[in-house]
DNA sequence: ATAGGGTTAG
C-alpha cells in the first residue's frame, strides 16, 4: 500500500521525532505484516456487517512450537510504540500511583525470634546513634545472618526510621568477613530503602558496596533496578543494567523482570520493554509469568489493549498460567482504555480458572465502569462485590465516594464516607480531595471552604493536589480572591508546584479566557525549571477562539508579552530577574482587583492567533511531542477561524508536527479526497487503537472542521468510516440515529446519510417502522463557538429540510416523527435527494495514476 | 521481580 505518497505527505518536517518515525516505521510493518489494511473502503450508506473480533481469540500455532510463535503478533510492533506515543496517556501517571511501604504479600519472613526482640529494643532507642550501637552490640552474637538483619531492616524502614536501618546495615557490614554475606546485607539494604521511595539513599548503599568489593553482584544491582523501577526511573533503571554489563556481570531473569516492570513503572514505551524481553530471549532467558505480568503492565500505561491481548494468548500458548496479578493487569488496561465489554467477560473467565477476584480486581473494573460512565454497572459491581464477601478497603471507599463526588450525588457521597469510616477508616488526604473537587465543581464554595476547614481540624495534612484543586475550583467559579489566598497557603506551607499543578492554573485561567495570562505562567513555569508538558499545551491551544464574556488587557501594555520567543532573550531574562516575581500571584491579584478586564472583540482574535502561534514556537523549541489531542485541538482552533487564511496558519503548525495528519487533514480540505482517501484510512487504523473517546474525539475535530469549511461530502466521508470502525459507538438503524457523541459537524452528516437511507427504503416501497427517532443529547462534543449545540444543529438542519421531526416531549435530546410522515415527506417533493446528497466546496477530478479501483463513488 | 486509588488537555 501507499507506495507512492502524495507530495502533501512528504514535506520535510523541522526536526525528525520519535513519533514521526514511529508512524514511517509502523507502516512498513504493516505493508508486509499479518494484519493486512482494511480490504475494502467502499462507502455504504447501510449499516456494516457486525465486527467479528479476532482479537480475544488465541490464535492457533502454525506447526510445531517455535522459539517465538509468529502468530502473535511482534512484540517489538512499533504499531504499539506509535499507539502509545499518539495516545497522549500521561507521562505522570506512574509517580502518583505510587504507594510505597506496602507490606510484602507473603508473609514467610525467615528471620528468628530474637531479631523481633532487637526491632523492639532498637525503636526505643531512637535518635540515639551510641544506644542503637550497644543494642546491636548486644544481639550481635544472637542474629542470624541477613535474614535476621533483612528483617530488622525492613520492620525499620516501614517505621520510618531508615537512617536507623542504615545505621543496622554499617553495623553488621562491618562485622562481616564472608564476602557473599555482604553482598546479601547489601542488596537487602537496597531493596528495603527501594522499597520506601528513598531511591537516592539505596543508590549510596550500592556504591558503598560496590567500591568496598562486596557490592558487584547480580543481585546488588537487580535490586538497585528494583529500587528505580519503584520510584518510576526507567532511564535511571536501564542505566544501571548497562552498567552491570559493563562490569561482566551476566544479568539473571530477576534483573529482567525488574527492568521491565521498570519500564511500566516509568511509564516507557512498550517499545523499550519489548527491546529488554528480546535481549532476554537472545541471551537463553525464557520468559516467566511475572516477565509477562510486567509486560501487562507496560500495557496499561501505554493503552494498548491489542498488545496485551496478545501478550495474554501468547502466555497460555506457552503454558504460562496466569494468576490474579496477571488478570488484575489485564483488567487494569482494558478499563483503563474504555473496553468494559472486555472487561466484564474478562472478569466472568477469571472463576473458570479458579482465580477469585479480589478487591483490586473489583476496583479496577469500577474505576473502569465510572470512567466510560457506566455508573449503574460500576454500582452493582460495588453491591456484587460485597455479596460475594469481599470487603471494601480504602481504595474501594475512596474510588466509590470519588464517583458520587464527581456526579454532584453529594448525599450518597457523604454516606459512603460514613460506611468507611464505621469500618475502620478514618478520611485520609484522598477522600477530602476528591469531596472539595466534586463539590467545588458543582459550585458549591460554602461546603468547599467547611470541608477544608474540617480538614484541618481533623488534622489530615493538605497536599499539592489538595490546593491545586482548590485554586482551580475558585478560578473557574470567579473566586479571585480566595483563589489568590490558597495560593498563598499553599506557598507557605512550603510546597513545591509541579507541571500538573501550573497546567490547571492555565487552564482554569484560559477557561475564562485569559489565555494572555496562561502564555505568561507557561514562559514563568520555564523559567524556574519545570519543564510544560503536552498537556499544558493542549490547554491553551484548546482555549483559542472559544469565545468568552471575558477578554483581557493590562493598564501597562508593556508589562505582559504573550509572545515570549519574540521578546530577546536577554530582555526577557533581565525583566524577570530585576522584579523577581511571581507571576501567579501577580496575575491572580490583578484578576481579584478586576484589572483584566473586556477586550475588543475584533483585535482580541488577532492578539490571540499570535499568542497562539507563540506557543506553539516554543513547544518546538522544547520539542514537546504533541499527541492526538494536540492535533485535534488544532483541528477544533481550525474550526473556530473565519478565515482560511487563519485557518491555514494553524494547519501549517499541524504539517509541523505530523505530516500525515497534515496530508489528510488538508487533502480532504482542499478537495483532494481520491489521493489522500489510502492516507486516511491508515490514520484511522492508527486512531481506532486509541481509547474510544480519544478516538471520537479525533474524528469529531476533522469532521467539523470539513464541515466548517464546506466540505461535506468529505466530512461525511470520514463519518461513514467512523461509523464503520464504530467509533462512536452508535445505533443506526431504520428507526433510530443515535448522535450523542458526536459533534455538530459529523452529526450533520450523518443525518444526511442516515435519511438518504430511509430515501432508498421508502423509494424501494418499503415500509418505514412506525416512529423514527434522532438522539442528540446535549452536544457536549463539539467544540465550535455558537454551533455548539448539537441539538440545535440538528434542529435547524430538519427544520430547514421542511422534515416533520420534531422534539420529542418526554425528552428533550431526541427528535421523533412518525415513519409515516417521513415516507409522505420524502415522496412528496422529488428534490429531497438531492438536498440529502452533500457536496463538497472545493473538489478536483482523480489524479488517473492514483486512481484506487475501491474508491468508488457514493452511490445510492 | 509482578496487580487497583486522588491532579492538568479532549
Amino acid at each position: 500500500m501507499a507506495s507512492s505518497t502524495p507530495p502533501t505527505l512528504t514535506t520535510s518536517k523541522p526536526y525528525q521525532n520519535h513519533h514521526i518515525q514511529g508512524i514511517q516505521n509502523h507502516h512498513r510493518r504493516t505493508a508486509n505484516g499479518h494484519n493486512p489494511h482494511h480490504p475494502s473502503p467502499k462507502v455504504s450508506l447501510h449499516p456494516p456487517p457486525p465486527k467479528t473480533s479476532t482479537a480475544n481469540k488465541p490464535p492457533v500455532p502454525a506447526t510445531a512450537a517455535p522459539y517465538r510463535n509468529p502468530n502473535f503478533a511482534p512484540l517489538s510492533a512499533s504499531k504499539s510504540e506509535l499507539a502509545a506515543d499518539f495516545s497522549g496517556r500521561r507521562s505522570t501517571r506512574f509517580v502518583s500511583k505510587m504507594h510505597f511501604g506496602r507490606p510484602k504479600a507473603n508473609g514467610s519472613s525467615k528471620h528468628s525470634v530474637v531479631a523481633e526482640d532487637a526491632l523492639h529494643q532498637l525503636i526505643r532507642c531512637s535518635g540515639d546513634d551510641r544506644l542503637i550501637d550497644s543494642v546491636l552490640l548486644g544481639f550481635q552474637s544472637k542474629l542470624c545472618g541477613s535474614d535476621d538483619y533483612n528483617f530488622l531492616f525492613r520492620e525499620l524502614g516501614n517505621r520510618n526510621e531508615s537512617s536507623m536501618a542504615i545505621q543496622c546495615f554499617e553495623f553488621a557490614v562491618t562485622r562481616e568477613r564472608r564476602r557473599t554475606e555482604q553482598g546479601k546485607l547489601a542488596s537487602s539494604m537496597i531493596s528495603v530503602l527501594g522499597r520506601l521511595g528513598k531511591v537516592e539513599l539505596a543508590k549510596k548503599v550500592f556504591e558503598t558496596a560496590v567500591s568496598e568489593g562486596y557490592g558487584n553482584t547480580v543481585y546488588a544491582y537487580s535490586a538497585l533496578i528494583s529500587a528505580y523501577a519503584k520510584s518510576g526511573l526507567c532511564d535511571e533503571a536501564i542505566k544501571v543494567f548497562d552498567t552491570m554489563k559493563l562490569a561482566n556481570l551476566k544479568p539473571n531473569l530477576v534483573t529482567y523482570n525488574a527492568l521491565i516492570d521498570a519500564c511500566g513503572k516509568g511509564g516507557a514505551d512498550f517499545k523499550r520493554a519489548s527491546d529488554i524481553f528480546d535481549d532476554m530471549l537472545n541471551n537463553g532467558f525464557q520468559p516467566d509469568r511475572i516477565t509477562y505480568n510486567s509486560l501487562l503492565a507496560v500495557c496499561s500505561g501505554g493503552g494498548l489493549w491489542e498488545t496485551a491481548m496478545n501478550l495474554f494468548n501468547e502466555m497460555s500458548y506457552r503454558g504460562i498460567d496466569p494468576d490474579i496479578y496477571t488478570y488484575n493487569t489485564l483488567l487494569d488496561v482494558a478499563s483503563s482504555g474504555g473496553h468494559m465489554d472486555s472487561a466484564f467477560r474478562i472478569m466472568a473467565e477469571m472463576p473458570t480458572k479458579n482465580i477469585m477476584p479480589n478487591e483490586v480486581t473489583y476496583s479496577t473494573v469500577i474505576r473502569g465502569c465510572a470512567r466510560s460512565g457506566r455508573l449503574d454497572q460500576a454500582l452493582s459491581l460495588v453491591n456484587e462485590m460485597k455479596y460475594a464477601g469481599i470487603r471494601l478497603d480504602r481504595v474501594s471507599y475512596n474510588n466509590l465516594l470519588a464517583i458520587y463526588a464527581s456526579l454532584g450525588r453529594f448525599e450518597e457521597a457523604l454516606n459512603v464516607v460514613k460506611e468507611m469510616e464505621s469500618t475502620g477508616f478514618r478520611k485520609d488526604v484522598v477522600t477530602y480531595n476528591a469531596l472539595l473537587d466534586g463539590f467545588g465543581k458543582q459550585g458549591r464554595y460554602d461546603k468547599v471552604k467547611d470541608l477544608f476547614k474540617r480538614m484541618k481540624t481533623e488534622k489530615v495534612p493538605a497536599n499539592l493536589l489538595t490546593y491545586s484543586t482548590l485554586i482551580s475550583v475558585y478560578l473557574k467559579g470567579g473566586l479571585y480572591q480566595e483563589a489568590t489566598e490558597m495560593y498563598k497557603e499553599f506557598k507557605q506551607e512550603g510546597l513545591k508546584a509541579d507541571v500538573v499543578f501550573y497546567s490547571e492554573i492555565i487552564d482554569s485561567l484560559c477557561k475564562k479566557g485569559f489565555v494572555e495570562s496562561s502564555a505568561l505562567l507557561l514562559d514563568e513555569m520555564t523559567r524556574k525549571g519545570i519543564q510544560p508538558n503536552v498537556v499544558t499545551y493542549n490547554s491553551i491551544i484548546n482555549a483559542f477562539g472559544q469565545s468568552t464574556d471575558t477578554g483581557f488587557t493590562v493598564e501597562n501594555e508593556q508589562e505582559i508579552k504573550c509572545l515570549p520567543s519574540v521578546i530577546p532573550e536577554g530582555d526577557a531574562d533581565k525583566k524577570l530577574d530585576n522584579r523577581d516575581e511571581d507571576r501567579i500571584i501577580k496575575v491572580f491579584e490583578q484578576l481579584a482587583a478586576g484589572k483584566l478586564s473586556i477586550v475588543e472583540k475584533a483585535s482580541k482574535g488577532r492578539k490571540e492567533i499570535i499568542c497562539v502561534l507563540g506557543v506553539f514556537r516554543k513547544m518546538h523549541e522544547l520539542e514537546i511531542k504533541p499527541n492526538v489531542v494536540t492535533f485535534s485541538a488544532i483541528l477544533n482552533a481550525c474550526s473556530r477561524c473565519s478565515s482560511f487564511e487563519e485557518a491555514s496558519l494553524l494547519l501549517e503548525e499541524l504539517r509541523l508536527f505530523d505530516n500525515q495528519v497534515y496530508g489528510v487533514a488538508h487533502g480532504l480540505l482542499m478537495g483532494y479526497r481520491e489521493n489522500v482517501w489510502v492516507h486516511a484510512l491508515s490514520l484511522f487504523d492508527e486512531v481506532k487503537r486509541m481509547d474510544s473517546s480519544t478516538a471520537s474525539a479525533f474524528y469529531n475535530a476533522l469532521t467539523d472542521m470539513l464541515w466548517h469549511f464546506g466540505q461535506k461530502r468529505g466530512a461525511q466521508l470520514v463519518v461513514l468510516e467512523g461509523k464503520r470502525r464504530q467509533v462512536w459507538e452508535n445505533t443506526w438503524s431504520d428507526s433510530c440515529l443515535d448522535l450523542h457523541l458526536m459533534s455538530s459537524g459529523a452529526a450533520r452528516a450523518m443525518v444526511h446519510a442516515w435519511l438518504l437511507n430511509i430515501c432508498s427504503i421508502v423509494y424501494e416501497g418499503h415500509e418505514l417502522p412506525s416512529l423514527l427517532s434522532i438522539l442528540t443529547g446535549w452536544g457536549k462534543h463539539s467544540k465550535v463557538v455558537g454551533d455548539c449545540a448539537l441539538k440545535r444543529a440538528i434542529e435547524a438542519l430538519l427544520s430547514g429540510m421542511g422534515s416533520p421531526f420534531r422534539v420529542a416531549t418526554t425528552n428533550i435530546g431526541r427528535f421523533i416523527s412518525p415513519g409515516a410522515m417521513v415516507a409522505a415527506w420524502m415522496r412528496e417533493s422529488t428534490s429531497i435527494p438531492n438536498l440529502l446528497i452533500l457536496q463538497d466546496d472545493r473538489a478536483y477530478p482523480e489524479t488517473p495514476r492514483l486512481n484506487h479501483p475501491h474508491l468508488q463513488p457514493l452511490s445510492l
